[in-house]
DNA sequence: GACGACTATCGAAAAAATCGATACTGCCCC
DNA sequence: GGGGCAGTATCGATTTTTTCGATAGTCGTC
């Protein structure tokens, strides 16, 4: 047996078959085998896994504590082995059990725990992490998620599939206090500190590039890794930021002063990507589910703080 | 690979890993194999389950529709062989995934459901089954089930641990219109017919042993498998009946007349039984449980229904 | 203490998994 | 359009694992 678990479904067969008949003579005779290589694979059973496994005195044999639990287990797994053989051999597949959806952080706050019902319609299981965008895509490609809905498109990669959720325009954040003009960058940096998501996350790239476009050299003091402690350092009256709406919404500080950046335009688009025809419909309907509880939630409450921004959101369809 | 399956688990592992990795010369390296061995255990496992499961042209390599299919069960099950073998060389054993109970049909309807939430606190998963008496300690035998609750205490085998539950009184069961006498079952059956239990069933057993040692000897024209069909007929006025108090109850039909046998005193024990040692302290807390319910909700009716009923049941403890 | 029913052990045989070598495929690039 | 490249398939040889047959050991029963 060369898996590294001690056991294969082989030997889990011969192990319940045992336990079942009550002897492995009996056994033995179910399995079309003879005694001495049920003995030898019990033997080898509790060699690799370095238990033992079954009293041999009592008749009919009665497995251990550690016997009695790997019988259990052994069931089940032979059981799935079993429904999934039948469901691959017969093509008639069941739900997944699993669905692995990424996230970045903004999203996962506004629209996350609805967008899970929407998945546990379709899989008995799912996880969802969040994290930083770049990590994304390379969990993606590597199957370590099926989902990921974040900032990157990964254009350089073929055979997936992507939907568009949201475009949405960076804003620059002043804490509430600051009543000074804010059609500045320079000026402003002056007076009070740029504060920065830390060089690593993908947002954070996106706006240092856009500033070096636009030819600003802003000191680097602070660098914080998530939306959430960048906007609390603003709303602490500590200094500015730029970030998005839906970050913005995230956070859920609702004090803080948005002005339109004084600088072009930038933009960040949300897209849903997932390997091409992997998991059927899903990934096209958790995009319109998104994009539905975006609009109802998110854009609505914008709309009514910030007019003017709300204005700037594109959610396609 | 020997398992009827047509994978086992290391055939999985390199599965997952092929599409994990993206290619089989990657998967080959993580899990320090050759190419060609890698390409031999794919080609085998699309052989031996007759699907094709890559698509080989893609790079990275990309599953069919079956291909993603098995990838998602047989990350579940490796996971699953992954936990067992920890807990199992760790010691610390998990929760069981299924406990099987078998109960005699009249104790399941009084307190099945109840009894399922103990299980529950218990294990991950459950089954209940209903059935003849006698079916279940050969069930229990061949670890069919776990747990059985029934008139058979298994006397002839060890290991087996028993916990009493109730003794009950067989009762006569006339038709509510039956107004003449009902002491004397000879008489009797010469009126009105004798619904019996049919003879597979131990409760129906029992019955005709203590007849014949009471040298009754009563024509066998209706013979019912269950104790609903037997006192439907019985509320209907075909006939008469004996049976006990529990199984009364369980029927609900409140309308019957019930009278204390006119022959000597014939009483079934239910006993739960299971395999000793192999479930801790759950059979007894079960034993306890039902005990008490029984107490609660079918012996408090029966004191107000039939209070000399009542007092021939025997609840332990 | 012989018998019966079962289990353990061991070398041989059979069946696998794996390897090494090599041929094949599709793609990119000049 | 042909060579290089990265990956895959195939095949005989080799190693490892599984199974077998034979035999010896164990335990309880009569």
């Amino acid at each position: 047996m060369r898996s590294g678990f001690g056991f294969d479904l082989r030997s889990l067969e011969i192990f319940v078959a045992t336990l079942e008949r009550g002897s492995q003579s009996a056994a033995a005779e179910s399995l079309g085998l003879k005694q001495s290589s049920v003995s030898q694979s019990l033997a080898n059973l509790e060699e690799a896994l370095g238990v033992c496994l079954l009293d041999r005195r009592s008749r009919p044999l009665e497995p251990t504590t550690a016997g009695r639990f790997l019988y259990d287990r052994a069931r089940r797994l032979l059981e799935e082995a079993r429904g999934t053989r039948g469901e691959l051999i017969s093509g008639s597949f069941g739900k997944l059990h699993q669905v692995r959806l990424a996230l970045v952080d903004s999203l996962a706050t506004a629209v996350g725990r609805p967008l899970i019902a929407v998945i546990k319609r379709h899989t008995r299981d799912y996880t969802l992490t969040t994290g930083l965008s770049h990590m994304h895509g390379h969990a993606l490609m590597t199957r370590h998620v099926d989902i990921i809905i974040s900032d990157d498109r990964l254009e350089d990669y073929d055979g997936l599939e992507r939907h568009p959720i949201l475009a949405e325009p960076f804003v620059l954040v002043l804490p509430a206090s600051w009543d000074g003009p804010a059609d500045n960058l320079r000026w402003l940096a002056r007076r009070l500190d740029f504060v920065r998501y830390a060089p690593q996350s993908l947002i954070g790239q996106a706006i240092e590039r856009h500033l070096r476009l636009n030819r600003l050299e802003l000191p680097a003091r602070l660098h914080l890794d998530n939306t959430f402690a960048v906007l609390r350092l603003v709303d602490a009256g500590v200094g500015w930021t730029l970030t998005t709406p839906l970050c913005l919404h995230q956070a859920g500080l609702s004090g803080l002063r948005v002005a339109p950046l004084p600088i072009p335009a930038l933009r960040r688009q949300l897209t849903l990507v997932s390997r091409r025809d992997e998991l059927g419909g899903l990934p096209s309907q958790l995009a319109r589910d998104a994009r539905r509880l975006l609009e109802g939630d998110f854009l609505a409450e914008l709309r009514r703080r910030h007019a003017w921004v709300a204005e700037a959101i594109t959610i396609p369809r």
